[in-house]
DNA sequence: GCAGGATTAGGACATATGTCCTATTTCCGG
DNA sequence: CCGGAAATAGGACATATGTCCTAATCCTGC
C-alpha cells in the first residue's frame, strides 16, 4: 500500500486537468504523462476512468469541507464567513477567468454525459450549500436560509460563467463587490 | 444546391445534440443516425466537425437575434421586454434542469478545450448583453447600463446552473420571480 | 537473504471516431 | 431524353483511447 504517493499524484493531476480540459477530453495517457508513470502502470491504481473521476470528486469534497471549517475558524461573525465564500471569486479569478467554476463546470459536463458521478459532483455544491444556509441562519431567518445560500450560490456561478465567456476580470471584481453589499443588507435587515 | 434541406437537418439535429450532449461527446454518427444518411455522406455537407459547430453557433445567431427582434416588437415597454429574457428561464425550464442554458454550457466547453470558435460562442452572449444594455439604457441610466445587463445574464446563468445540478425546477421559479422584482426596483428607481 | 506481494513498464486489443475516397444513384437543365 | 452535377452509400484508413495482460523490478517482512 505504499504507493499512496504516487496514487495520490494522480488523484491531484487528474483533479486539475478535469477542470482545465474537462473530463472526457483528458485522457489517461495525459494523465500518466503528467504523473510520468506508464499507462500500463495507471491500471494498477485505478481500474476504470470513473474511478478515477470517483477518486477526484472524492478529493475535492474533503478539500472542500478543510475550506469550509477554516473559514469557520477565521471568521467571527456569520457575515464574515460567507465573505469568505464570496471572495474565492478573487482568489481563484485568473482560473476561473479561464476555465469557469470548478464545481459548475463539471456538474454541467456530467449531465451532459448523464454520468453516474453526477450525483457526488453535486454533492459539492451541497457542501457549500448547506454551510452557507447554516451561516444565513444565524441572520435569524433560518427560514429562507437555504433561499439565500442558493441565491449566493447562483450568483457566483453566473459570474464565473460569464466571467470566462468574456474573459472579464474586471467584471468578477464588480460583481463580487454587489454581492457584499447584498451581503451587508443582508445583515443589516437581521439586525 | 438542393441538398439545403438535408443541411438544415444536419445542422438542427447537431444543434440539439451539442446541447444535450455536449459537442464533443457527440459524434458524427450520432447526428447522421437521428439525419438518417450514410457517414461518408456527412462529408458532402460538413468537411470537419468544426464547420459543423460553426453552422451550429450561426444558425444559434440568427435563432436568438430573431427571437430578440419578436420580444422586441412583443413589449411595449423596456421592463416588459426584459421580462420576456427573464422568461425564457420558465420557458425553457424543462430542459434546462437537464442541460442548463445552451450558451453557458457550450462556452465553458469550447473554453476547456481552447477551441477555435470559443469567440463564436461568446457571441451569443454578446447579442443578449447588447440587447438587453439597450432595454437598460432606455431606463435613463445609460451609464450603468452595461453592467446592468451583465449582471441579470449572471444571474440567468448561475440558475441554469443550479437548477440542473440540483434538478430543481421549483429553484428557478423563484428565482425568476426575485429577478422579476429586481427588475422592477430598476424601474422605479428609473422612473 | 529470500519469498511473495506491491509496483511498474510495455504493449496488445477492441472499439470509436474524424477524415477521406470511390462508386452508384438521383436530379435537373438543355 | 440525356449528360453532368449534386447527393448518397459504403467503406477504407489512421489515430486515439479505455481496458487489460504479462513480464520484470522493487520493496518489505520474516
Amino acid at each position: 500500500m505504499s504507493g499512496s504517493s504516487t496514487r495520490a499524484q494522480i488523484v491531484e493531476v487528474a483533479d486539475r486537468l478535469f477542470y482545465e480540459q474537462g473530463y472526457e477530453h483528458t485522457s489517461f495517457a495525459d494523465i500518466a504523462s503528467e504523473v510520468k508513470i506508464s499507462r500500463g502502470n495507471f491500471y494498477h491504481h485505478f481500474k476504470t476512468k470513473d474511478a478515477i473521476l470517483s477518486a477526484v470528486i472524492e478529493h475535492r469534497l474533503a478539500k472542500t469541507a478543510q475550506l469550509l471549517r477554516q473559514w469557520e475558524r477565521e471568521g467571527k461573525t456569520a457575515e464574515e464567513r460567507i465573505r469568505h465564500f464570496i471572495d474565492i471569486l478573487i482568489m481563484n479569478m485568473a482560473k476561473i477567468k479561464r476555465f469557469g467554476c470548478p464545481v459548475g463546470t463539471l456538474c454541467s459536463e456530467l449531465a451532459k454525459l448523464d454520468h453516474a458521478s453526477q450525483g457526488d459532483a453535486t454533492r459539492l455544491f451541497s457542501l457549500f450549500r448547506e454551510w452557507l444556509g447554516g451561516q444565513f441562519a444565524e441572520f435569524g431567518s433560518p427560514a429562507d436560509a437555504d433561499d439565500l445560500a442558493m441565491h449566493l450560490l447562483a450568483r457566483s456561478q453566473g459570474v464565473a460563467t460569464l466571467a470566462s465567456a468574456f474573459g472579464d476580470e474586471a467584471f468578477i471584481e464588480q460583481e463580487v463587490t454587489a454581492m457584499h453589499g447584498w451581503l451587508r443588507q443582508q445583515a443589516e435587515r437581521a439586525a
